[in-house]
DNA sequence: TGTGTTTATTAACTTTGGTTTAATAACTTT
DNA sequence: AAAGTTATTAAACCAAAGTTAATAAACACA
């Protein structure tokens, strides 16, 4: 059985995973109904990957390529400016992220890991199979380009004028995406004693845009309100 | 037995969970040793707790009150405008996430449940023991507590003037915690190809606040250069 | 102070589910 | 086709969460 085949039923494997973790998240998904999926033994996933966190680590890796994806997209866009391409990977990462809750949190999940790895205490508490994971190691790569692609957008913005100019690069992409990710983390209805709150993505996202376009741009349109549809209070 | 030595019990055992979770994660922690370390059988525990998850969540509230403190602390502040008090906030903040990883871990993986629990679907995902536990029940009280301070903060910066009045409090403070949420995730020395990149939270912290007030106020200061020590590339 | 009742506590047991193993089948190489 | 390598399975293993049934301690109250 060549390397082609291999490669193949280690994809089977993969699909079943991701279908469950959809279904019933990854804790609640026991190895053995990956393998029955799969139509496999249970033990030939063991086979295939590490084990059930290294087969995570392969899921979070087809995740973090998929985001990388709206990261080259917007980057690929031509006549825009900076700013505008900001706006547009802001938009499409949130779209990305709701579109695909399941894989989103195993990119958020990796970045906790991340936390951990780049502190040398913290991570000795990483299982070191993991460390060792090819899938670990593309992550790691994986990740960075994003973090180059943003920072190459501020770059441009601040080249054509659309970003105040002493901005720093990688510091303001940075904040973007910090921005970005608990933005996602916070939003959605948010409900409480019964009563729902109206903060909504729908809502809230474009007040946010607009916070974000302030903080980067040298002026501030002052009479553009925000749209508000409920109050907390 | 009254319930005064039922409490002491319980905390005894959420003390040696304290304990075990700050030096070896929730995951590698063990009932047997909790139980051990509180010098009580094991079954004992699910005599107080209902299940390791429940336990967890015990945990996350006294970590969300202390979150809360924070909040209080700052709100009660004198002789400060709106836009003070959000900065001490932010640098309160940050201090509480850095200085109690664990806790504030429990924290975010609150608010991961609370994206669950807002969702009609996901919801089901959540074991309905910990929907029904008290812990969980207090945990969406603190959450809000904390939210309803925010804003008040958020809204007495544009009565006094330091934040533009055109801002909407709760949508505005949503997204400086969105920020923060983010920032704490993302920040930390960063390694890549062996090398430590320096988006470290000492170079990053002044401009993440640079910014965040240049979005706030009215006016931007475009002669304050953010400060630098390393360049990503 | 004795008796019935509720609450606290334990040790031993059960179950669940991730991981290993040892044996076998299939395919590759020479 | 024999030897070696890779793929595959069923069954065993084992750690750790969770349960149970029996007992002890505290309590109520007559």
């Amino acid at each position: 059985m060549g390397a082609q085949e291999r490669t193949q039923k280690e994809k089977l494997i993969l699909d079943s995973a991701i279908k469950l973790f959809i279904e019933k998240g990854y804790q609640a998904t026991k190895m053995d109904e990956v393998a029955k999926s799969a139509k496999i033994s249970k033990g030939l996933t063991y086979f295939y990957y590490k084990n059930k966190e290294d087969l995570y680590m392969a899921v979070t890796r087809k995740a973090f390529d998929g985001l990388k994806d709206v990261f080259r997209e917007v980057y690929r866009t031509k006549n825009k400016n900076g700013m505008e391409l900001l706006v547009d990977l802001v938009q499409k990462y949130v779209d990305f992220s709701h579109k695909n809750r399941m894989f989103y949190e195993a990119i958020l999940n990796f970045m906790g890991m991340l936390n951990l790895y780049n502190d040398k205490e913290l991570r000795k508490t990483i299982d070191p199979l993991i460390l060792e994971s090819v899938h670990f190691q593309k992550l790691l790569d994986v990740h960075h380009d994003c973090g180059k692609i943003g920072i190459q957008i501020v770059s441009q913005g601040i080249k054509d004028g659309s970003i105040r100019p002493e901005l720093q690069p990688e510091l303001t992409f940075y904040t973007i995406w910090s921005m970005l990710i608990g933005y996602e983390r916070l939003s959605g209805p948010i409900n409480y004693e019964g009563k729902e709150i109206k903060i909504h993505v729908d809502n809230w996202r474009p007040g946010f845009i607009r916070l974000m376009q302030d903080m980067l741009k040298g002026t501030i349109q002052a009479s553009r309100p925000q749209i508000v549809q409920g109050s907390l209070f």
